[in-house]
DNA sequence: ACCTGAACACCGTTCAAGT
DNA sequence: ACCTGAACACCGTTCAAGT
């Protein structure tokens, strides 16, 4: 019997809802949101488009499903040392998973119902801030504030149009060749003095804004 | 002369990036991103779908556009007072366009060049952070966490299962109801407390981050 | 210079039919 | 219970043809 024809296929292995949605997370990563398609993600299983849909209600779902699988993988400790470093923890990590998974910030405007592993990323945080003397009111604002500056950060990270380095001093002549001389001086000093500087990598904003917050939930903390 | 016989075409009026974006974004914010079709945009600007590649290179062209439409709306106070006070109206007039144009946030990600309004904008910021004094280095912090913030904040507002607070309520108690009890303990005294509590918004969790936000960049200013 | 009709290579999803 | 083939109603985009 030959083994099938398609490229991609693979042997016949059961399919499930973990194996559709760790799958489709794969193609996602390597070939972008746009290339996943419910073809393209049966023939990466060696199945019909159709037959998906018996372990996906549509793509919707399959989305949900996907951003669900990302809370799942960020393992957070058990028993968090103080609120703080927590916090500190944490946000990275999700950082982290968004930026491994960059779709994922894409996805979340969806308004859809969050999903179990989503819940339980929640429940730690809002535990870990209750447990650190946080009131309700206060671990309301620093979930908020948290969140918006993680999802916002990692957001920015991914429009970026250039991924290392060089191709950033390369986008950013490019950006100021294309405007005439001082239209946007502002801009083009920060790029100038900044970006241009060797050894620049915007990521490393990510840890001075989060101790920045950090800090003013901890100021906070104390004058509640 | 009869009128054009297809529903919502308009008359013949000459065609234009400016109509086409313009119409765009209409049909974008009273009908989702995801109607936005060259196909019923076109429809909607009484052409067939092809004539609008006469005017936009394609649809990743025609998104990029939308997106510095988007800025270009957000006008900035030509001298700003002092410089918190100017990264205040900025951040509110910003969260306000983005939640009028609740597609926004997920057409950002794509790592285009940014457009000319968008520039623009991001110029008057670090005008606005240069001539309050703050460092370039500063300046850089600072522009990063704001932008993560509000962007992150847009974000999180639009992927709100609920929009006004009776079904916010609503949807508190539908979660709550749909798990074990005391599955996420920490989430659901959150929810029964402050969520559920009368007279919940939480759109004003904004301006609480905000100052935050400030207060932290305006400590940093004074130690630099 | 701008608009169109026909066409191409795709989509998500349904449904009856197979095993 | 799960998978498939054929079909439907869509997509974005091209290209030669019209005005």
């Amino acid at each position: 019997m030959a083994v099938a024809s398609s490229g991609r296929a693979e042997p016949r292995v059961r399919l499930s809802r973990d194996r559709v949605l760790r799958t489709a997370i794969e193609l996602a990563d390597a070939a972008g949101i746009d290339a996943l398609t419910m073809r393209k993600l049966g023939d990466e299983l060696g199945v019909e488009a159709m037959s998906l849909y018996n372990h996906v209600s549509n793509k919707d779902d399959l989305q949900n499903g996907m951003i669900d699988f990302v809370f799942s993988e960020i393992d957070l400790p058990p028993q968090p040392a103080d609120w703080r470093s927590a916090m500190r923890v944490r946000a990275i990590s999700l950082r982290e998973a968004l930026a491994r998974h960059p779709w994922a910030t894409g996805l979340m405007d969806s308004g859809a119902a969050p999903g179990h592993s989503t819940l339980g990323h929640h429940d730690w945080v809002i535990g870990a801030l209750r447990a650190g003397g946080l009131s309700i009111a206060l671990t309301a604002h620093a979930f908020s504030v948290l969140d918006s500056y993680i999802y916002g950060f990692a957001m920015q990270e991914n429009a970026l149009p250039f991924e290392t380095p060089d191709q950033s001093a390369e986008m950013a002549q490019m950006m100021l060749a294309q405007f005439p001389a001082n239209e946007f001086p502002h801009l083009a000093e920060l790029m100038r003095e900044h970006v241009l500087a060797p050894g620049y990598n915007y990521g490393e904003e990510f840890e001075v804004g989060l101790e920045l917050i950090l800090d003013g939930l901890e100021r906070a903390r104390w004058s509640e």
